[in-house]
DNA sequence: GAATGCCTACTCGGATAATTACTGTCCGAGTTGTCTTGG
DNA sequence: CCAAGACAACTCGGACAGTAATTATCCGAGTAGGCATTC
């Protein structure tokens, strides 16, 4: 099981847009020619960011996609539900009723206690992803990347936003 | 993404094996036909275990599976990671190298930030499995379960362990 | 009656198809900025 | 010179193929127990 390289995809552009100045657009041509992935695929991807709320979009020429969030109130669960779906990574079919030694109307009371293990552990997953934010990632990135490239950076993206 | 359903299956094979009397050994056949599941693909499931070192194999009549090792020994990660393997479900991709601001021979010192997170849940994940051993779910389950299910079932599998 | 050797039936393990999901691509509907034209 | 209208280019969104991974199946190598045979 892997995740898609959307989210990945996703979660870079998300880190562009947080550097983005208020009300400004950045289409998905720029986004894909400043990560270097096919700009058809990447637009899915931003699709679904802006079908969860994440992002708002405009077209036109000098249209595309901004924050509809402060940095500060988005996750990067927010960001991956958004690609990957809420739907838990692990999925109960209930081969416990398959047992052949059960009545056939026996009702169980509680879920499978396997089912609840792997839940927990999805959830801490997803606990995890919550408590960083686009604005926590903002500062990080900032502490790492040389002055020199972040700038040149912001310039590129500038010169492209609308 | 999702996990394989075959992690489902190779839980609940562990959890009977749990029950089964020190020595005795279950067929891939008795397992399969227990949880209602096709009988070649769960040998497959069972091949990984078998693989991991967490079941033992015999071959021949009265042959099948019996655990490498005491219950409490063995968690939910060994398992999961037995059937899906172990590598993050997280891969990155660099694509942080494409940004074209880069210098063409900078090289970074830390992964990548986004990276770093989302290892960083996938850690949480593996740690929340990693403690939850066979012997925890076999106390559940036998709290869990009607005394009599649990009986019968017991019974059943005596039957056909060889 | 007991021991020995052969045989059969059953086991797991790896190699082979069918299906599903992911990856990537294309084209159409809609909007905004620009240019032309007229007042 | 200014305003209005038409145009063109660019945008996103959903519909359409190609590829990889998961799901399912089949067959062969090997082993342990059972049975017949012999002593």
């Amino acid at each position: 099981m892997n995740l898609k390289n959307q989210v990945e995809w996703a979660l870079h552009c998300c880190a562009v847009l947080s550097n983005l100045p208020e009300g400004r657009y950045l289409s998905a041509r720029s986004l894909s020619e400043f990560h270097g992935v096919p700009k058809e695929y990447l637009g899915k991807a931003l699709q679904g960011l802006s079908k969860a709320g994440i992002v708002h979009t405009t077209l036109g020429p000098s249209g595309g996609y901004r924050l509809a969030l402060p940095a500060g109130e988005i996750t990067f669960l927010n960001v991956v539900e958004a690609v990957e779906g809420r739907k838990s990574t692990f999925q109960c079919s209930e081969i416990r009723a398959n047992n052949p030694c059960r009545p056939g109307d026996f009702c169980d009371d509680k879920p499978c206690a396997i089912a609840r293990v792997m839940w927990k552990a999805d959830e801490a997953w997803r606990q995890t992803l919550a408590a960083v934010s686009l604005a926590d990632l903002q500062q990080t990135l900032q502490q790492d990347l040389p002055a020199e490239i972040l700038r040149r950076s912001t310039e590129w993206l500038l010169d492209r936003a609308g």
